[in-house]
DNA sequence: TTGTACGCGTTATCAA
DNA sequence: TTGATAACGCGTACAA
């Protein structure tokens, strides 16, 4: 009889029939908490007796408790709930732990991890007796205290710098999907478009995981590179950096900007404005840098350079002023400055593209059902965040990251764009507008 | 001197100098790994002797190193690596613990949990010495051991059907904003749009985290009540449940799609369509319910159901079957749809809201960028998940969660809906295609 | 104020 | 095969 209900094992210890001599019950299989076995007339040599939820008893086996053994037993300390039931516990949590199951199983805890994780071979009797226990306490394992003894959270984060940019959130359900397939989770951190913010976030959000993402087209370059080496395995989107050991996605907004002016070159227009980004992005830069460069076909082609911002209220402020610089077509930073600007035109009743022509950047899904279809510079978004996926758990898993990608967008002709007018929009400064029904 | 260079505390030792006793090297102190001092002629008494990154060396002080004393020392033995270093460990992280902090700056580790966590007064040349010990080791807490000891992880999961949907992004980005006010971080599990994996991620989520905000419009009622008890803390969005304790934040879909159908009435249209949702949905369910019991302002107006779904391609690809079926208005079910059919309507040249109008639901932040700006009935999808945050966080803290709420979406007429024409659409099959260029 | 010792719930190593 | 025990890294009564 290998497990005795606790009021059997007190009488057995009272009696002195068993001398503590209880190979069924090891140091191991302790519970939190449990009841209190006095020794009579010496308080400081009273030992704590762990209780299982099944009612039987641990005795600790150790030199205090034998000296007991020689001494008279006192009472039960009964617990302050009056302890009717043997459940006990010092934690509020009432989650079974492995503890329970083994106890319930009349197995070492060893064994109930070994069954749990099917590794190692056991007996096919004690498996099913663990599985049963398991399920009778409805036991699940504590990820934290796994986490902790493997040394892996199989968690990883993603830091973006806005959550409300469909390009990020693209991004982000890449990752997720792709690391959801390898068994891990992901951690988002939004840094709200605050790069000061964006470095203690990408630190923290590290140390909670495995990895991480890191997606700051606004932070420092020196900063970033102070940064990478504590974050690693890391994986950088959208940004280049120095630093070896650190996969890199870049995409080459420069050649996909190029591209989207020589197309309006060949559309015929001459005077085309780039509705910039936010001044502190790496993608407005490298933008820039393409403009400065044009492609032999976009030769004569002028380009003015208006300052916008990433968001709709950006692209949708902008109007006045674009269509006040003579230009016959609008290359914007991004689909959302272009689809504010879109919406800016619609109540102006500016005809896009008859009038104006206006392209966005990353053909995020909702480029495609603009009205009209939004002319734009395809960046495989979901992609990028599959890719970060395959580079980050390449490092975790100790394998070489597949080489560094430089994503060229490809252009994606749609309606927004047309032949540049006779006459530019400023000629028609009065435009009748088109009727609106509200 | 309280720190020896492990090379002199040595040398002490085989000089018997010291006799092993270190008042300034504690048991817990130890770091794992550590060079191995062996004892002459008995291997079974050698004992691992720790040794710092900082190259101090840690003796065990017990009963076995005692006896060594008075045993002659053999040797080092030397690690593998070669040993010219003194850091050693026997895991490859190499991150610092707050062992390593505490042998460079001489205190016990207790001590420098007091100071990274501020809490007890400390002597503040010792906090110094702590905090420039940490910095020098570059040293960060494990967010997993301290979850495992304080039995929080400060982490809440959010459980979406669809990470490509605009609405669930946006709670996710409320929940995650307000989350990050309070400390906490959130993990996204997406579901893809399966029920059956949902109840598995939503359980295995819930382990990770402290709480979990759930939404899960397609999962089965039963299932869901029988979930819900093993995740609580949770809170359901976009759905109700009897089960107690759980708060619920529910959309009043049936009285927006009401309102909807009775401004169109309004406008004069007697023939309308409801473009529909997944028939598996539960806000589909009350939207059906919502138009079986129409408004007064609605009398007269006819209500035809068309099968769609949820996603941009399921509008688009509906317009034929809107156009033949003699309506006047499309009530979508949600703004992605509406924008699927809007673009499709524009590619055939049906003029939005002159031939027919259309309205979506959410209002999502592209529905006022759309061309025509889209009329939709506004559900303010990230206060949900601010609120979802309130709730679960008072659950968190032992708090009453404020009262269930039950959102009234908010009629906001924009440009796509107009006075119903003379003639229904179907009256244009071959109306002109306005000019595209490409 | 500082240190000791233990608990948190697992996994992993080794001996039986 | 199974069990005992030491990590894992940190927080925290309690003692000094």
């Amino acid at each position: 009889m290998p497990v005795h209900h606790w009021a059997e094992a007190l009488e057995d210890l009272v009696h002195g029939l068993v001398e503590l001599d209880f190979p069924w019950v090891t140091g191991q299989n302790l519970v939190p908490g449990g009841k209190q076995l006095r020794v009579h007339g010496d308080p400081s040599l009273s030992v704590r007796c762990p209780v299982y939820p099944t009612g039987t008893a641990s005795i600790p086996e150790n030199d205090t408790v034998k000296s007991q053994a020689a001494t008279r037993l006192l009472s039960w300390a009964e617990p302050t709930d009056g302890g009717s039931m043997a459940r006990t516990s010092t934690r509020a949590s009432g989650r079974a732990t492995i503890a329970h199951v083994a106890a319930e199983a009349g197995v070492s805890r060893a064994t109930v991890s070994r069954v749990m994780n099917g590794l190692s071979t056991v007996d096919p009797a004690i498996g099913e007796r663990v599985r049963a226990a398991a399920a009778k306490l409805s036991y699940s394992p504590s990820t934290v205290a796994r986490s902790l003894a493997i040394g892996r959270t199989q968690t990883v984060a993603i830091v973006v710098p806005d959550l409300a940019n469909p390009m990020f959130q693209e991004t982000l359900r890449g990752l997720s999907r792709a690391a959801a397939r390898e068994g891990y989770r992901v951690l988002v951190a939004d840094s709200v478009e605050n790069p000061a913010e964006e470095v203690i976030l990408a630190r923290e959000a590290r140390r909670r995981c495995d990895g991480l993402v890191l997606v700051a087209p606004r932070m420092d370059g020196a900063q970033l590179e102070e940064l990478l080496p504590d974050l690693a395995p890391v994986v950088l989107v959208n940004r280049t950096t120095g630093i070896p050991g650190v996969p890199v996605l870049a995409v080459d907004y420069a050649s996909g900007i190029r591209a989207m002016v020589a197309h309006l070159a060949q559309l015929g227009h001459r005077r085309i404005a780039y509705v910039a980004g936010p001044s502190a992005s790496a993608g407005d830069r490298a933008r820039r840098e393409g403009l400065a460069h044009p492609l032999p076909e976009a030769a004569g082609a002028e380009v003015v350079v208006i300052p916008c911002g990433a968001m709709f209220e950006d692209g949708h402020s902008v109007r006045e002023e674009v269509l006040r610089s003579g230009v016959t077509a609008a290359v914007c930073f991004n689909d959302v400055v272009a689809m504010g600007l879109l919406g800016a035109l619609h109540e102006a009743g500016v005809a896009v593209p008859e009038q104006l022509s206006v392209t966005g950047f990353d053909d995020i899904a909702f480029a495609r059902y603009t009205s009209p279809a939004l002319t734009t510079a395809s960046v495989p978004q979901t992609r990028l965040g599959e890719q970060a996926w395959d580079r980050l758990f390449a490092l975790l898993d100790g394998q070489a990251p597949p080489p560094d990608v430089d994503i060229n967008p490809r252009l994606e002709p749609r309606a927004s764009s047309g032949p540049a007018p006779a006459l530019p929009s400023r000629a028609f400064p009065d435009a009748p507008h088109r009727t609106r029904h509200t």
